[in-house]
DNA sequence: TTTTCCTATCGTTTTTTTCGATAGATGTGC
DNA sequence: GCACATCTATCGAAAAAAACGATAGGAAAA
């Protein structure tokens, strides 16, 4: 860069800014006060920058890149661990981001092109995404032994729940869809006094005695969960009602990523007993 | 901008960043997964320049602008806030920055034009600098009481400190030399083993009766001032030592910004009783 | 099969940037 | 006081970069 050129650029950047950046006489050229506090200013900009491009390469190296996870609250919890390490320990440069939202959000965001994967439980209509399932989830009944249906240990049929009365997870959750399906009683069963929008106060209804719910047994086994006080856990006999855990996923992202979602939920289905 | 020339763009952004950000069917573009989350980070750099940019017209407008001012350790503490409050006063658009460094290093910031204004204490070799003195600060005696001097309330000649052990700051504080030119005593006298490089310090080795020491005025009346356990302070009778208290200023940017520090060096001086 | 709706490419035109030469201003040394 | 060194500013010419318009090609929709 020659002379004229630099002292040309100088100039229009001051009209630019509107500020004088240098002083300049004839004989020495030094920066302005406005000039030197800019100059250690402008280093905040280049250094983001730096910082981006950085960022920008990492994704573009060969096993970098960015893979967005969506899973529902009633699996989040107790699934997210194992799910996000197989994926870490697979492709350990990928930047896994994660997102707690129900089912319709989830293949909302798949639509938009805003996920990659979304786990999820089925049977939920997903359109034409591929899916595996990775497992089944059975549903328990959770009642307060005021209700007097008997001893936990002694499995129960659909017919012994028909005519509690129900508590169930908000509209929009499939967990309640599923539960809903599972027991073949309707809309009009459910108590509608009582709606609790997570597992968390779900349980302390049941607690209270204000009901009885269906709850996931993937839930009941995880290591921080607590039966409340006075309440009993029952199991099902055959017919056993349960929802299917299972991943779907934007097939293009992934293959051009060279990432097999198949070896994935192989991993995690033998994980899951 | 035509598409051409857009598609063109982008496909030399991904070559430089080595990153696919598009994902391009012959029915419909979106993001890819990289592309969105780069997508997200870049606004960081944008508000950062936006940012830059904003500063910069602040700095530009006809008040606005950047005024550094370097003052000395034993000024600072006492003179710091009238001199703020005056220059803020009356450039109320002026971005002030503040420097506390000994003499030699602030006339070297002047020198490297680091600095607009430096506010030290005379007599001191400053060159062909403009400068301006706001008052005078007599330098007071504080021993402590075991070395017998008299009472506080009477008034000391010089030559009744010739023999006692003198402790000092650090080389390179000014005030280090004014009180030895004031006393004209020699290098010798001071005791070596002591030196302090805060005035708190050096207060806290008189208290200690390890020796005595000449302290401005300015200090000793300040409001966060106090006389440490069994230390007494004398004043001189004349002729009074004591060191000039100025400013010293790079003309060329004041001027640049059409300020008049001749009219702050008089109000701070009204100040300065 | 045709139409529609996208992107990618290519040669041309327009705009922007850079260059080299030169003028002007000012302090330095003979 | 005069030539010289050392800096910035300016200007027209040359080079580089960006934008344009037209067109080809591919895949879903009609």
């Amino acid at each position: 860069m020659t002379q004229s050129t630099l002292s040309a650029g100088i100039k229009d950047l001051e009209n630019i800014l509107g500020v004088q950046l240098f002083v300049r006489t004839s004989r020495e050229v030094y920066l302005t006060p406005e000039g030197q506090v800019l100059y250690e200013d402008s280093h905040k900009v280049f250094d983001d920058m730096n910082q981006f491009v950085q960022t920008a390469k990492t994704f573009g190296s060969d096993k970098g890149g960015v893979l967005r996870v969506g899973i529902i609250p009633t699996i989040a919890p107790y699934f997210l661990r194992p799910i996000y390490q197989a994926l870490h320990e697979k492709y350990p440069d990928m930047h896994i981001h994660l997102h707690e939202d129900i089912s319709s959000a989830l293949v909302e965001g798949l639509n938009k092109k805003e996920l990659d994967i979304a786990v999820l439980a089925f049977p939920y209509p997903i359109g034409a995404y591929a899916h595996d399932v990775i497992g089944s989830d059975p549903l328990d009944l959770i009642a307060h032994e005021d209700f007097d249906i008997g001893a936990s240990d002694k499995a129960i049929s659909l017919r012994d729940v028909e005519n509690l009365p129900m508590i169930m997870l908000a509209d929009g959750h499939c967990l309640r869809d599923h539960a809903l399906a599972a027991c073949s009683i309707g809309e009009q069963m459910v108590k509608p006094s009582y709606q609790a929008v997570t597992m968390a106060s779900l349980m302390e209804m049941v607690g209270a005695g204000l009901g009885v719910t269906l709850v996931p047994r993937l839930m009941i086994e995880s290591k921080n969960f607590v039966l409340p006080e006075g309440v009993r856990q029952y199991r099902f006999k055959a017919p056993i009602p349960q929802r299917q855990i299972g991943l779907i996923w934007q097939s293009a992202h992934l293959k051009a990523k060279a990432m097999d979602i198949k070896e994935i939920s192989a991993q995690l289905l033998l994980g899951l007993t």
